[in-house]
DNA sequence: AAAAAAG
């Protein structure tokens, strides 16, 4: 294992990690940390939950020195608000051993403290693009000595609702500059538009040579959703025994908040994230979840890239994505530093085109729709929950505790995996008529091109050679401890329906 | 097309 302090990291930025119980590097973090520490141009690119934002963000702090003047020397750009939060504890950390100041700049906020902070001559900037424009319109923030820029999820940062601005902010720093794109996913157009603000980039790419495209730790469960009650469903798969934190992700706004208010109706204690709220509520939402004060988390997909929060064990999607990035990040919600995870998504009637792109892009190698949900019984059992004899699906009982449910507890005990499958079998028609579309387990890589992916193991290039639709990196523990093994797992049985048991569990 | 991002 490589530690921090094998890459050239400075002790005091050791000893803050250290303090987290953070010792060995991840792989993204060996390839791109020496690079970035020179000031090497560089485009990061390896799975969700892999250790990016330490990939960059350790050489921008290194870089700035032991003691900056005070101002403006570095920016990094996020495309929310939860993530500028987010990346904005993880630099404080970094730098709480030295003289450098961090600030969180992004709207929804008053502006006195962020202003305070400025003035007080922070140098490091996390923010996003609508309140940092803002800023440096009204002359409170100056950028032109910002010599390190990050543009974390890149590709969302360079896609169409984000272009003008980021056009924008490149024009206020500083030209000559040492400048980092990371995300997990880079489709080979972006990777060309991204060149224009880079110089000499270099495209580091952490995979493994075995890889697919998706994580490996992360199982996915893909059920057809036609004449399903979703939230009775999702309200089910919720008491699941050994259930942690779950994140469920909506097409609308409108439908997080009904879904929220649904089970919390039902007695679960959910809490939703949409841009309908307030940004405090938002944040009070995602501090309850993270707190594990609440464990469900209701989303649209401003939660879907970068979030970290440990230990969510499932991600549902309510209402499949309508393309196979968005499908990765937000599954990447889960599977996060070495851990595993299951995915679970629902395709309405209306969606069988999304999924089939999604399973293209992704390489699930489910070729059709498969078994009917009640006749497979393998969302349950994969998700542990009990299989009951009703013939729909229950729902939890409003007084009653998200995750004990000791009735159901018992009903599942009392009932062998091959019999409830019969009986739920038998039930087909009556029951509520979902049709499994396909499950897979697959791993690896990532699905930046919906084209042709091209099997890439560890590699680093200009990114001006080539379409680099990759992405990949293995897994990675920040707790140090050993990656599990990484088998590449294809389809199993062409239309076999039986998903297969998560990868390490 | 939706969501996000300034107020």
């Amino acid at each position: 294992m490589t530690t921090f302090a094998d890459l050239g990291v400075d002790q005091d930025i050791v000893d803050a990690l250290a303090a987290k119980g953070i010792v060995d590097a991840f792989p993204i973090q060996e390839q791109t940390i020496p690079l970035g520490l020179p000031g090497q141009d560089i485009i990061g690119q390896a799975k969700t939950g892999t250790g990016k934002t330490f990939g960059f963000g350790i050489p921008v702090v290194q870089r700035l020195g032991l003691n900056p003047e005070p101002g403006v020397k570095a920016l990094i750009v996020v495309p929310t608000r939860e993530l500028a939060v987010q990346v904005y504890e993880d630099m404080d950390m970094l730098t709480q051993n030295r003289a450098t100041s961090v600030v969180a700049i992004y709207g929804g906020k008053a502006y006195e403290g962020q202003i305070d902070q400025l003035k007080a001559g922070a140098q490091i900037v996390v923010g996003t693009p609508g309140r940092l424009i803002d800023l440096n319109n009204q002359r409170l923030l100056d950028l032109s000595n910002a010599t390190e820029v990050v543009l974390d999820e890149a590709d969302k940062m360079l896609d169409l609702g984000f272009l003008a601005d980021i056009e924008k902010i490149f024009t206020k720093v500083a030209q000559v500059r040492h400048t980092q794109l990371f995300s997990a996913t880079m489709p080979g157009p972006i990777v060309a538009l991204a060149r224009r603000f880079m110089s000499n980039p270099i495209h580091i790419r952490a995979t493994d040579p075995d890889e697919g495209l998706t994580q490996a730790n992360i199982k996915h469960l893909v059920y057809r959703a036609h004449s399903l009650d979703k939230d009775e469903v999702i309200a089910r798969i919720l008491q699941a025994e050994g259930r942690g934190k779950t994140v469920v992700f909506t097409r609308t706004k409108r439908a997080a908040q009904k879904l929220v208010d649904e089970l919390n109706d039902r007695g679960f204690n959910a809490g939703a994230v949409h841009g309908d709220m307030s940004q405090e509520s938002r944040e009070r939402s995602m501090a309850g979840f993270k707190a594990g004060k609440k464990d469900v988390l209701i989303a649209t997909d401003v939660a879907a890239r970068g979030i970290d929060v440990d230990d969510v064990t499932h991600v549902i999607n309510h209402t499949i994505p309508d393309d196979e990035k968005t499908y990765l990040h937000r599954a990447g919600r889960t599977g996060r530093a070495g851990k595993t995870g299951i995915a679970v998504t629902f395709v309405d009637w209306d969606d069988l085109h999304k999924w089939a792109l999604i399973n293209r892009a992704l390489e699930f190698g489910q070729p059709e729709p498969v078994e009917t949900y009640s006749s497979s019984p393998h969302l349950f059992s994969d998700l542990d929950i009990p299989a009951g004899t009703k013939g729909r699906i229950a729902t939890a009982p409003r007084t009653q505790a998200v995750r004990t449910q000791p009735e159901r507890a018992a009903d599942a005990a009392a009932e062998g995996s091959t019999e409830a499958g019969s009986r739920r079998r038998r039930r087909r028609r009556t029951g509520s008529g979902g049709e499994q579309v396909g499950s897979t387990f697959a791993e690896g890589t990532d699905a930046a091109a919906a084209g042709a992916p091209e099997a890439s193991g560890t590699s680093t290039e200009r990114a001006a050679d080539g379409a680099g639709t990759h992405d990949g990196a293995g897994r990675e523990h920040h707790d140090g401890k050993p990656a599990p093994a990484r088998r590449r797992r294809r389809r199993r049985g062409a239309g076999g329906g039986a998903p297969t048991a998560p990868a390490g569990a």
